[in-house]
DNA sequence: ACGACGGTTCGACCACGGTCGAAACATCGC
DNA sequence: GCGATGTTTCGACCGTGGTCGAACCGTCGT
């Protein structure tokens, strides 16, 4: 009989397939309405509406309502990383895929967590943005250098220092097991290689697939 | 209709209340038979013995047999990662304590995860260690510096560099958000700090409460 | 060899929670 | 106002999965 965070509650949560489904669509980071997570989550719109309510009882979830549509995204970062968590161990323990498939291959190499890039590149990325000092990194904390406050509004990406959200944070990979960038200026990122076209998001997934053109200026940009 | 790693089995499995407080007693580290945690799930034995075969099927589990006793540990610090994700997600939403409670508080300070020390006073020995460059942090990793080696070696601490476990990782930490040391070396110097009787474990909790006289001399060795 | 103890398996019970159709509710466009 | 669309509520159904007692299996002590 132990007291303490209701721990079974927030995984029994996550625990059920339709929740799980749901949830690893709003990893994507964009929000969705009720009737995209029935699909999603392969169950029929007042079943959806049952579990979206729990995943909100839950906290899990925010809630926007514009107009007659409704849109729940993920609560936190913090939810977002605790399911990356639970997918890592999955993916560890999981039925070794036979053959990795391509859409697995696109999604090491680049997506989408929560409001950020991941994978590969976006690993490459926050080393080569430390070495190049645009970025310091010390005791677990990232900040943003001079030289990289200014280097990144040449780019046009302002970032307000006085929002409560973090500029910078680490934020654990589950396919290359380091880390990569999160917080205010990860996002803004994202949000600039999506508006330049230099990459889309693939339907229906978090993948992100560079254009061969993107590419190119992605890399001269970030891991020049 | 979505594929991909079973997310669901896995938190499924952390779902249920009886595993759940299971789950939380082994992140205590030590390996624990099957009838302490029947006690801890708050179960039968035969219930106890069921949930532990189906966390062993979900890879969650690891078995050592010794003669009539079976032990049963968590599989992997991974695994220990992704419960302290969910705990502090759990932490979070759950109903705000009306009083942190002295149990709280201690856990706040130190405790153990999984083999290694967590709280404040490990991100402020991860910080100082650093500061005095024992140990090395670059890009999301970190490493022993030549200092570094000689100064655990005259405190009694050899790690065996062979070995697969990786010497030092870093391991974010619930409740200070910050990260603090795990690897082969956190867990030899969470050894030093109970051989030495610097601090003893709180009975039936993760916590870790120093003495005085341990507390200064902590602080004294990794601290200064 | 025998009993004691730790653990698992079996079988039966029961309830919690997921499921959907139908109906109610809300918001928009006209 | 009126339908059309998006969403939630209600009610009833049903299966999965947690639960325990009793029996079974293995290992240890003597």
């Amino acid at each position: 009989m132990r007291e303490g965070p209701d721990i079974a509650r927030i995984a029994s949560l996550v625990g059920d397939p339709a929740r799980a489904n749901m949830l690893n669509a709003l990893m994507g980071g964009t929000a969705l309405t009720a009737s995209e997570l029935a699909l999603e989550g392969g169950v029929s719109l007042p079943t959806a509406s049952s579990h979206l309510s729990k995943l909100m009882d839950g906290g899990l979830l925010t809630l926007a309502s514009q107009g007659r549509h409704r849109y729940y995204g993920l609560a936190s970062p913090q939810v977002a990383g605790m399911i990356e968590a639970i997918i890592g161990v999955a993916e560890a323990v999981g039925p070794k895929r036979v053959r990795p498939g391509p859409r697995d291959a696109a999604m090491r190499v680049a997506r989408v967590c929560y409001d950020h890039l991941a994978g590969e590149q976006a690993v490459a990325m926050l080393d080569r943005l430390v070495d190049r000092k645009l970025l310091l990194r010390d005791e677990s904390e990232i900040r943003l250098s001079p030289s990289g406050i200014s280097h990144f509004a040449a780019l046009g990406i302002e970032i307000d220092h006085k929002a409560r959200r973090p500029v910078c944070r680490a934020c654990l990979d589950w396919s290359v097991r380091r880390s990569h960038l999160a917080g205010a200026l990860g996002a803004a990122i994202l949000d600039k290689v999506i508006a330049e076209r230099w990459a889309r998001r693939e339907k229906d997934s978090r993948a992100v697939v560079f254009s061969p053109k993107g590419k190119l200026s992605f890399e001269r940009v970030f891991l020049a």
